[in-house]
RNA sequence: GGAGAGGUGGCCGAGUGGUCGAAGGCGUCCGCCUGCUAAGCGGAUGUGGGGUCUAAAGCCUCACCCAGGGUUCGAAUCCCUGCCUCUCCGCCA
């Protein structure tokens, strides 16, 4: 959510940062207009509120001395009447403002391109050289396949279409990547670059729907998430959603800033919009695991943190040994909570592209302002708000699939990455099943 | 799922209709004091909005004692609903 006080005074700012990302539509000046009306009656509302009290206080004064009050209470009920009519309009406006606050979406930061659509969004770097194949590169469905360890037919059985069933040395696979990730990040397995490691968290799959107002998926993209209405409960659709929220309605002490999480959990997403797109593999499923990372920190170091979030995010496809690249995404690409996002995308070999792995974000104070997390500054003073940032460190589904592909070898078999194989029992390969009998 | 108890400031905890944004304690901060430290003494210390002011400070004011409704001239206090916590019983991976 913006601060509506900055759209008031720099609304052609606003305006023109909202073009840029194609939310040409917003009816500035209706909600200005509404805002302003709104505080003028805010203003009526409080005086009368005022009077009240002075009436109540007085009537209690001549009580105690035993006087007459019966006048006084008649006054204090006509100006109760007229409260409760203000306090009716005063809701309705107030809902009406912030339905229309929650739709409109963060503004970009200065240094992201600006760009209609994906195609303005700008490689950073490129890390690996993609392998040079003597044969003809297979896609991962069809060596998980081969493999015996991925099964899509069996998962429509159990769930319907995209979703996917691991077994033996795949559910293995998966269940390593997790560990590998986790203690990468938790820092068991080497020492930070900078700063203090991520604290691991485990949380709840399952959410009150405004934790999903809290970082931006509701109301605008209620569709895309599974919903269990008997309980009021969401699914989540990616671990940013409770590991953010763990400091809602919080003032932190800024000396313990930044606050760094890394979570795994399944996620859950309807791909409504996504009709057509990836119906085959491991791309985009319906449920799919990944580890999360989450940073809470001060508005004068997140961008230089993003830069360090993201580094640790690539850290794990260095390690892997998968070629990607870092793009970051224009303003017309921007998801609708972000300020500035970095895409990692790995090598496909099959398809011949780069493909969305992990996404790195500053939401600035956008999702801090919606779920109130503050930190008390150091030299004293008002709470600030904090500003929230995460990435996939990284997506697992979508590195078994990279794995699979990147790491084939002629005779059907996958080489796995050296850092896995201590995960794996000292497993170096994954094979296909002997013929039977 | 059934029965009961309860949710008050950073923490503990008092407060059952008016003078309560809220006693007391702890913690924290600022002074004072004692070679240092501890103790002691004095003071300050919630959040969000509006106003006053050149600005800060200060002052005035509105809201907030889990959330949302209600009763009343007046609600932390009474009533209803929801959420959460605890105890006992039942069930259960």
């Amino acid at each position: 959510m913006l601060d509506i006080r900055r759209i008031l005074s720099d609304t052609d700012v606003f305006r023109k940062a909202l073009m840029d990302r194609n939310q040409k539509n917003i009816p500035f000046e209706a909600i200005l207009n509404d805002e302003r009306a709104l505080s003028a009656l805010r203003k009526n509302w409080e005086g009368l509120r005022e009077k009240r009290n002075r009436l109540a206080e007085d009537i209690g004064k001549k009580k105690r001395l035993g006087e007459d009050s019966s006048s006084l209470m008649e006054e204090s009920r006509l100006v109760n009447a007229e409260i409760s009519r203000i306090e009716q309009d005063l809701s309705k406006m107030e809902a009406g403002v912030r339905e229309q606050l929650l739709l409109i979406p963060n503004i970009p930061h200065p240094s992201v391109p600006v760009g209609p659509d994906e195609h303005s969004n700008k490689e950073v770097h490129r890390s690996g050289v993609p392998r040079t194949f003597s044969f003809e590169p297979l896609p991962h469905w069809d060596i998980g396949t081969r493999l015996g360890i991925l099964d899509f037919d069996r998962a429509a059985v159990l769930s319907g279409s995209r979703f996917s069933v691991l077994s033996g040395d795949g559910a293995r696979l998966e269940r390593a990547l997790v560990a590998f990730m986790m203690d990468e990040h938790a820092g068991f397995q080497k020492k930070r670059r900078s700063g203090k490691p991520y604290t691991e968290v485990s949380i709840p799959f399952l959410v009150r729907p405004e934790m999903m107002e809290g970082t931006g998926q509701f109301p605008k993209f209620r569709e895309e998430s599974f919903l269990i209405p008997d309980d009021n409960l969401v699914l989540i659709p990616t671990a940013e959603v409770p590991v953010t929220n763990l400091n809602r309605d919080s003032i932190l002490d800024e000396a313990d800033l930044p606050v760094k999480y890394v979570a795994s959990s399944t996620c859950f997403r309807r791909e409504a919009g996504a009709a057509g797109k990836d119906t085959r593999g491991l791309i985009r499923q319906h449920q799919f695991l990944k580890v999360e990372l989450v940073w809470l920190t001060r508005p004068e170091s997140s961008y230089e943190d993003l830069e360090e979030l993201t580094g640790d995010a690539e850290a794990v496809l260095e390690k892997l040994g998968l070629p990607y690249r870092r793009i970051v995404l224009c303003t017309g690409d921007l998801g609708f909570s972000s300020a500035k996002t970095y895409d990692l995308e790995v090598w496909m070999p099959s398809q011949g592209v780069y493909r969305e792995i992990s996404s790195c974000s500053n939401f600035e104070d956008f999702q801090a302002r919606r779920a109130a997390i503050r930190y008390r500054p150091k030299e004293g003073g008002k709470p600030r708000l904090v500003h929230t940032m995460n990435g996939s460190g990284v997506a697992v589904g979508r590195t078994i699939a990279a794995i699979l592909e990147n790491f084939q070898e002629e005779d059907g078999s996958v080489l796995l990455p050296e850092p896995l194989r201590a995960y794996m029992g000292g497993q170096e390969r994954l094979s296909p099943p002997k013929k039977q009998r």
